[in-house]
DNA sequence: CTCCAACCTTAACGTAACGTCAAAGTTTTT
DNA sequence: AAAAACTTTGACGTTACGTTAAGGTTGGAG
């Protein structure tokens, strides 16, 4: 019989229920997020289903994307023994907080989306140009009389931009 | 009169045109996405309006949240002296690939919206308990016949998860 | 009891895209 | 010519693990 039996499993058994892996288990040991009950004699880490509760926990504010640092904040406003609303009244802050993060980043990425299809509109315009890279003016783009491959930076030669009036 | 003089400029000069710093185009050469057009008798790096346009291109696929890796295929694309119809047509994968991995993103914060919010719904129902963190089960919850408790997991103690049913 | 597979241990490097010193040389200004 | 401002290379720090590596531990079969 093994000392970790009564209720214990090794870090396998408990990444598994939680549904991650051994080494984010060590990790978040190393970060101070969560420790083992005991170690077996032969210094297996064992856990109890409180461990795996606190583990569940760690996991579903990762899945909210906080970073380690503010999980650790947050788990330990749990052991400053309040009432469940007091803790209820902290907690909500942070969730709000991250709310507002989610909202941004959602502009973020629609900001990124319509420059992306500005952009893919407008190199649309070019698919018709014979001309080589190098060439400064595209036929293309001046029949559509839309300097396309001016506005677009990352497109035609860098040559375009000698136009450019740069003082040194 | 410096060796770095007709039409060249040093390298904060062409950060700081390009709206960016020194490390930056440092490291993207180090990464072999740009090289100065020479270093003066002193060793300093010197570029050219060349260069500053590709900089700034490399730099707009960056707003896009390319990786440099990435970027790095781009741009050398324009290096294969194709006609701008061509080229056009290959940078047009790349862009909306990265189209559909941002609406991607975009669906991906949505989600972690949703469930912040309902997180932020569950947990308000806690406000007006006075019991202890430990306590098993909350009268709000009770009262309002939704064991929020249990079903915001990293809420109130993780003793809760005890009457869960595991097997060793 | 012995053996082996399956598990565990610590240690340490790798990742992406720079930020931030540090120590020393160069250029430019005064 | 000195000082200010700029540049050089080098190297460590960042986040949350993934991935070997080399070597112990466990648990069950024979």
């Amino acid at each position: 019989m093994s000392k970790c039996d009564d209720g214990l499993m090794h870090i396998g058994k408990l990444a598994k229920e939680a549904g991650t892996t051994t080494r984010t288990v060590r990790y978040y040991e190393e970060m101070g997020l969560i420790y083992p009950e005991c170690r077996s004699s032969g210094g297996f880490r064992c856990y109890s289903h409180e461990q795996l509760a606190r583990l569940r926990m760690i996991l579903s504010l990762k899945e909210m994307e906080f970073d380690l640092e503010h999980i650790k904040v947050i788990i330990d406003k749990r052991e400053q023994n309040k009432t469940a609303g007091e803790l209820a009244h902290d907690i909500l802050e942070d969730l709000n907080e991250r709310l507002r993060e989610v909202e941004e980043q959602i502009e973020h990425y629609k900001h990124i989306r319509k420059t992306l299809t500005q952009t893919i509109a407008s190199i649309c315009a070019c698919l018709p140009c014979d001309l080589r890279v190098e060439e400064r003016l595209c036929p293309a783009c001046q029949t559509l009389n839309q300097p396309t491959c001016q506005s677009v930076p990352f497109f035609h030669s860098p040559s375009t931009a000698e136009t450019l009036e740069l003082k040194l």
